[in-house]
DNA sequence: CACGATGCCGGAAACGGTTGCGGTATCGTG
DNA sequence: CACGATACCGCAACCGTTTCCGGCATCGTG
């Protein structure tokens, strides 16, 4: 069917090992073999079977790219900005979606790892033991989560929250209600310890709510808790989240950004779109994936040198836009 | 490095072919042999190679997905269901993501094609040409466009683009306004056509605005153009559009669902936050997916029957919220 | 007992490339 | 002219599986 290395080697009258180095190994043969070879194969249109490559050189060539929710906005920036990164390296992804099953992950990371050269494991909400043994049996960059001896690039939230609470708190808001995320996620935990110390440092009450799966209906569930505590300002796990949360309250016929004031977190492009406009904690999705996939070809390339793997860190910092407003009382 | 076939053999104390046949023949093999081969294996946690695997069978077991921007959310719902599908089925999911740049779509199909058994290509924008030529080479499902002579699944938007228009003329608007897609959208023409004849049959006038990108911004763009030409209903290309024709009227003050109407195609889940909510076409862009994955599915196990390959249509429908509206004059 | 059938297993050839090593011209130099 | 260096190319092994084919027991049957 395909034409083959054997193939073109024969109708140029040469043996495979000199076509494979004219082909690839430009050098170590003659410039006008070369170009012979070149054209026939061309004109054959031999194209090189990547499998039989991968077996006798080891590599595939892709990477492996888990996230939990693909249809999350915050996700697929951050896959888009993997794929692109990647292909600019000669890498493909593969993707693997758990659908927010935190038991799937393992699992799925095992299976990757067979057909690719690395994985990236985004937000995993697995513990962090089993993290460690998927990291020490491939090569591995987390993203959204630190895995001790792994490498990982991560988005500090702290300075980010502490803008938000700091900002509520000049708006009059004493008490402030944090909506939680998925129990299991690592970045929740973040986000509750970042909005506490925040809380304790601006002299804000601090209510917790959840957990909530980072989706608009979980959000517009929560959205009614919120109102039976009678909260006044609210800050999400994420803006999936408080979209849901300002829908809800759109619903019930509550003025978002000056009854009650919501802050999401992610800056998806969503929350451009909304009304009123999401005050939210901007996360470099983008910025995070690319930079997952920068480490990850780092680490495949210094084959396995034992030093102590990097753990990279992103900013956040707080956009105001309308879903916020003095207190009124 | 890793514990291969052969030492799997050497610690059984018998040869390749027998450990082959009793890990994935078993019926070819002595139970006794068979079962003790199996523990030998996990006990050494053999784990076959995929690639080695892939060489002799000429089989990947993964597919190929391109997509024009996994960011929009029509595409990561899509996406999702691809790859949930996908693995139902055995198979994995190489995703490549063209960034709306449709001269690079031949292109990453073609590199898809050496890694992945088929391709499922997502709207593209390429010519019908060059698109007929990448089916004929491999096995191609094509979603949300037809191509002659290959697989296709797509969505027959005429039933909703007809319910749009009628109700937006049982409102009282006569004159409807189309903001265009990508100009070398197949489904732009699509829905251009649909709405054309939805407005003849309708008695109602039509008037184009665009090529507008798919995106909020481009939207926004759109709304001013709207606004000059004074039109009272809209129907944009998808419900990214339609949101960014919707923010940038809330920004200009004027009132949606009642100055003007404004209809988007996806039902996508933003429509359900924006403000108002959003009146769209409800598009089964979970379904195509998963459809398209079964129709590749079903061409790759009938190993090139020169059948008639499959043209499904599914249907959409229109989902009325806030941001439809009786024309006020 | 002899013989064919049957059940298990091993040898070896694929699959399609890459690569170390050795062989053969060709050339320059003493 | 002889010899060593050099440039090119071919042979064959190898990557890790699968699978065809044939061999050897074992068993049942005539």
């Amino acid at each position: 069917m395909a034409v083959r290395l054997a193939d073109v080697a024969a109708a140029c009258k040469l043996s495979t090992s000199t076509v494979s180095r004219a082909l690839s190994d430009p050098e170590k043969v003659n410039a006008l073999t070369r170009s012979r070879v070149e054209r026939i194969a061309r004109e054959m249109g031999y194209v090189p079977s990547r499998v039989a490559r991968s077996l006798v050189s080891g590599r595939t060539d892709s990477i492996g790219l888990v996230v939990p929710d693909i249809a999350n906005p915050f996700f697929s920036a951050m896959t888009k900005a993997v794929q692109a990164r990647a292909r600019d390296k000669g890498y493909s992804v593969i993707l693997a979606d758990t659908d927010e099953r935190a038991v799937d992950e393992l699992d799925r990371a095992r299976t990757l790892d067979k057909q690719a050269d690395g994985l990236i494991l985004a937000s995993p909400r697995t513990d962090a033991a089993q993290l460690r043994e998927i990291a020490e049996n491939s090569q591995t960059v987390f993203a959204n989560r630190e895995v001790d001896g792994a490498a990982s690039v991560v988005i500090d939230e702290s300075e980010g929250m502490n803008e938000a609470v700091q900002y509520l708190v000049s708006l009059g808001h004493r008490s402030i209600c944090y909506l939680s995320g998925p129990s299991r996620s690592w970045s929740n935990l973040q986000r509750r310890e970042a909005i506490n110390a925040a809380c304790v440092a601006n002299e804000a009450e601090l209510i917790e709510l959840g957990p909530f799966e980072p989706q608009i209906q979980a959000g517009m569930r929560a959205a009614d808790v919120v109102q039976f505590k009678g909260a006044t300002a609210v800050i999400a796990y994420d803006d999936m989240i408080a979209l849901g949360v300002m829908a809800r309250l759109a619903e019930r016929g509550v003025q978002v950004g000056r009854e009650i004031s919501v802050i999401g977190i992610d800056d998806s492009p969503l929350s451009e779109v909304a009304y009123p406009l999401l005050t939210t904690i901007h996360l470099p999705g983008a910025e995070l994936g690319a930079t997952a996939v920068d480490l990850l070809l780092e680490q495949l390339d210094s084959a396995a040198t034992d030093s102590e793997p990097p753990r990279l860190c992103l900013e956040t910092r707080l956009v105001i836009r309308g879903s916020t407003g003095l207190r009124v009382s």
